[in-house]
DNA sequence: TAATCCGATGAATACGTAAGCATGAGAGGC
DNA sequence: GCCTCTCATGCTTACGTATTCATCGGATTA
């Protein structure tokens, strides 16, 4: 029977012209072994000359397997998607790239932690798993983390190890990365360091940071000074904010480790309008290596972090856990970039 | 019946519970108006208390629409993903915003004109259509394109919008941006002015906006001068390799307008070793209002285009032509933002 | 030569939803 | 008091695939 003569192909129509049933085709084009040579080349040939492809949304209903997993950004709201921090844009790519390699498909979505992405994503059967991608604080996510691992949502998260590591989590080595920073400084014969971050538990994957930097000066019999630390969020403005205060303090500093290079863009700006120069009488240095770190005026040092290897881990630890494995969290290595600043 | 015990709640199960049957609580939770307010009122209680969710992929199978649409980049390969020209994020931003607020989901992809976009999307049905996203050598991709039209295939492009014109196009209207530019330079006195960017009609748009340029010049009296032009791909280097060899050409200019942000940094780093002042000697103005042009030094005068307008636009047009209608091709405008480079 | 087995295929079915058609109970008109 | 009409709902089926089970011819073995 001829079918539907208008719409695409379906395997009942490969299978009539091919002369076979359609369980055969749907076989053959999966690769089955128990087909036979002679029969699985007829049968690609004819699904290409009719530009035949597998009806996505049948197969994932009969298999219960989208082979999607979807990308969600849970940053703190910012007033224009545009503002995404470069950042993550960067572990976009490695993340788009990591799934591309293995035949998935990408779902994005920069919803703020509106409700129910398991029950818009995975439970409406769209992904089988999610990726969490954002700065932020933690433990407002908490909750709605420990649902997730509740409802027996598969998702992957990029963030700090060591915290409570809900569900897989994949992140960088932060207070290595610290330690990277305090010990440069120390090369550099700087000991007045500076932190422009937030340092508290809300923050940990800053508060890691800190902390190496703090011990890479102790092992270097530095006294780190907890009167040079300044909260700032991750934006232009709350570096130069925080910055302003470290100036305004009056205490006396000769380095600062902002948390990210957003933060040290913003803080060498403050630096400059009280003409302090970088490096002579200031070194600085960032964190996450984006594009604009080597444009600004010194190029600014900073810790790069591995973004190809995240969103590969990430897709990775993603798919054993789905599979059913439980992966243990693992620690990405980081390498300091030395630029001008420092 | 109690149905398979583990897994999801089904329709079914949230029939049996409510005491209707299944089409019943398909069309209550579609919004059906034949379906009584009591009876709506109790299954949608029922299926919040089990967590429902619609079967996204049982849905598409009956219904033949997947609410989906995939987001495509063309641009030449880059070594790495990370590169992605920072318009385009900005893009992406705009368009995942505009597909949120038309409950659409978002499928991404940067295969690099890699074969069969309407076989992995729209033939499988995975999504209802393509937006297209990418600078670089259209009349590369014309037969391509031609193709996806002669294969019905539903797509929206992002590009230059006079040019062939296959398929629904939508764009920024580069003439007149290029026109802004030129009266620009006018009023601050400078008649000789340098394009840096391709001219020809593989690259339309940088095409256009050298068109705008030399028109708003000789409506000022003033004779565009082509031995001015270096041709120059969007990518720092280029810029950089442009500049150079305009300097080295011996011509004399006092202005550049750059085909792009990007050539525009590489540019005033060929004019910054080369002694030139910016604007003193030169002034500088580029195209895309990338982050990093308020970065340089001094901030870089550029064309905004409205990124918000054309995500809206992109998915607009690609929804009516879906739907059927055959939307004409829109220009958007564009601002010019003046900063310290002119 | 009969018993056995294997490789290749077909028949039947389930995945969960949405839509067309049928049904039945009231409401209203004459 | 019968007929029509509407409203709310149930019954049945189709969407296109992947999988389980049955089948069947032929090759292998005793």
């Amino acid at each position: 029977m001829g079918r539907t003569p208008s719409g695409r192909p379906t395997s009942f129509d490969i299978a009539y012209r091919a002369g076979v049933s359609q369980p055969t085709v749907s076989r053959a084009l999966r690769g089955d072994k128990s087909v036979s040579q002679a029969t699985r080349e007829k049968i690609e040939r004819i699904a290409r000359e009719l530009n035949y492809a597998v009806d996505r949304n049948a197969s994932s209903l009969r298999t219960q397997r989208t082979n999607t997993i979807a990308l969600l950004f849970f940053e703190d709201p910012t007033p224009d998607e545009s503002m995404i921090n470069p950042f993550f844009l960067s572990m976009l790519g490695s993340i788009t790239r990591a799934c591309g390699n293995r035949g998935l498909d990408l779902l994005i979505s920069f919803q703020r932690m509106e409700d129910d992405w398991h029950v818009k994503y995975q439970d409406s059967k769209r992904a089988d798993g999610l990726i969490l991608l954002g700065y932020g604080d933690y433990t407002r996510y908490a909750e709605r983390l420990a649902q997730l691992v509740k409802a027996g949502t598969h998702f992957a998260r990029w963030g700090s190890v060591s915290s409570d590591s809900s569900g897989a989590t994949v992140g960088s080595d932060n207070i290595d990365a610290g330690r990277l920073v305090g010990e440069h400084f120390i090369e550099r014969r700087r000991r007045k360091v500076a932190f422009l971050g937030h340092a508290d538990e809300h923050y940990p994957e800053f508060a890691h940071r800190y902390q190496g930097l703090c011990e890479a000066l102790r092992s270097n019999g530095v006294q780190p000074d907890p009167a040079l630390q300044f909260d700032a969020v991750t934006s232009d403005e709350a570096g130069y904010a925080a910055a302003r205060r470290l100036i305004e303090s009056g205490a006396a500093f000769d380095a600062v480790f902002a948390a990210s290079d957003v933060i040290a863009i913003g803080a060498m700006r403050a630096l400059d309008e009280a003409g302090l120069s970088v490096p002579g009488d200031v070194a600085v240095v960032g964190f996450d290596n984006i594009p604009a770190a080597s444009m600004t005026h010194p190029p600014l040092s900073t810790i790069m972090q591995d973004t190809q290897g995240a969103g590969e881990l990430l897709v990775e630890t993603l798919l054993a856990h789905i599979e059913g494995s439980d992966p243990p969290p693992t620690r990405l290595p980081t390498r300091l970039i030395v630029r001008a600043s420092s």
